[in-house]
DNA sequence: TTGCTCCTCACGTCACGTGAGGTGGC
DNA sequence: TTGCTCCTCACGTCACGTGAGGTGGC
């Protein structure tokens, strides 16, 4: 029995102990990820030791789960196991969030590619100013639906049913689409004159004219709304500049799926114009 | 009723209506990914149709799933909606198929982060010349388990149950573990001496000293008991060169878990030095 | 005329992989 | 002594993002 504890490893024997090639395991050691134990002053060769394994197979997996090398390096430096395990909760989290939402797009895109191409019925309209209750943040692409969620759920709180106007809905600056972050402002329609706290303002909601349609389906579908709708407005050529504008009419319970909800979804257009589409 | 089919779009204009940045398609006329219906040969400016714009959230969903731009040029050229769908579905398999193990993956973490480290009980073994019938191929890491099905099912129906004399098994190149990517060879003990067909090869095992563990649990933690038996065998000082072997010896049906395989992990060593673990 | 939009390079990013060319260790 | 392992650059990859510096269109 003469096994000792921390056994030197050359490089391509740790490489075979933990599924690391040879030039990751540089990189980890250039970046400062996974320090060799020993380097050759002389010849620069790098040991490892067989205590190093389990660390470099914690990295391996993280890495897999596509964690940032930053983040797996916060990790493996926490000394506080509960800082650890908190670093490595949340990549899971997130990691378990992106499972759901990337299995939602696989099926959607299912769809998209057997159904019908949306024909939406466009209505022209023009809405009057309307005093709301507002948060306003920028938001990306990825993050506005658990941003939305929040938002939504602290100004229903902070106005509370008897003092709202009518549905919440929320504003997006070009720039959310364009670049896929920018500014978002979720609303809810109220005349209280009282001061919010926390993260609300009170905001006029300014007048502007509409070409306003509906979409019902899922929220991962958005798009093909925003298409259909921005192809009539293009095609019309009224579209003018200012954000785009939604309303949450809530969900369609008559519908199989329990993911159906139902947004109005409003393009700012020129009024002189409006002969092009229909009158609400 | 002046709307024009296709309506030309700038640019800027067309990403407000695809999600896609103005960086993003550019790039993606670069690549022939996406071309603009019209570019003025002056200026340069690239101007878009309406028409595009179901293309382009096809391409956008299919970025989104990570499907790398060669294959979404083929989705988008393919004229036959048949090979379309088929390249897609290709796609969508692979992507439903990441997202299950993706999903083992985070659970088997959760476990490794908690469980306490694995002791193996390591024996020492000299297992004699066997013949065999095989088929070996160059394997990654990512396609290991579906080229392991496959080729286990084709080695059981070409052996028959009768001719087989032992549980079958796999040899593993050093390559496999050090680059992701190596030759694998999957055996079925058989004293058959008619000629095999289709990928099978008839393979003499050579003889190995070999020190054996028993993983006992998901496949996804095989690397767990990697570890620790390259640990004791280089703390030991007793490897040698040559190929690591698995014995496939089923599952353990009376385990809770029902993905819990029982599987003999051997990795050669030096007779000569046997003294420093036990015998079996 | 102003300023907003669009243009073309060139370089950066992230996490490595891939040689080239050379030295060290058993 | 051979050849296998290890070393250090330098550059490539993939899909863009980020300025810099400049022009065009309403």
């Amino acid at each position: 029995m003469d096994g000792r504890p921390g056994a030197r490893l050359t490089i391509g024997q740790f490489s075979r102990m933990t599924y690391l090639s040879a030039t990751t395991l540089r990189h980890y050691h250039a970046v400062g990820l996974l320090e060799p134990a020993e380097v050759d002053a002389a010849t620069g060769y790098r040991y490892y030791t067989t205590d190093q394994i389990a660390d470099a197979h914690v990295v391996r997996r993280l890495r897999d789960l596509d964690m940032p090398i930053e983040e797996v390096r916060a990790v493996v430096r926490a000394g506080d196991p509960a800082a650890r395990d908190a670093v490595i909760a949340a990549h899971l989290g997130a990691m378990e969030r992106r499972l759901r939402t990337t299995a939602a797009a696989v099926a959607s895109l299912r769809e998209l590619l057997t159904a019908p191409v949306d024909v939406l019925d466009l209505q022209y309209r023009r809405d009057a100013q309307t005093p709301t209750w507002a948060i306003g943040a920028d938001v990306g692409h990825d993050e506005i639906r658990e941003w939305a969620r929040g938002a939504l759920w602290e100004l229903a709180r902070a106005v509370g049913a008897r003092q709202r106007n009518g549905p919440a809905g929320a504003l997006y600056e070009p720039a959310f689409f364009e670049e896929g972050r920018g500014r978002v402002v979720a609303f809810v329609p109220t005349a209280r004159d009282d001061a919010p706290s926390g993260r609300v303002r009170p905001l006029e909601l300014p007048a502007a004219d509409l070409a306003v349609g509906i979409h019902r389906g899922r929220l991962g579908d958005l798009d093909r709304s925003y298409g259909a709708i921005g192809r009539v407005v293009a095609e019309q050529g009224i579209g003018v500049d200012g954000p785009i504008r939604e309303r949450f009419l809530g969900r369609d319970r008559t519908a199989a799926d329990p993911d159906v909800h139902v947004v109005e979804v409003a393009w700012p257009v020129d009024p002189q114009f409006r002969v092009g589409i229909s009158q609400a």
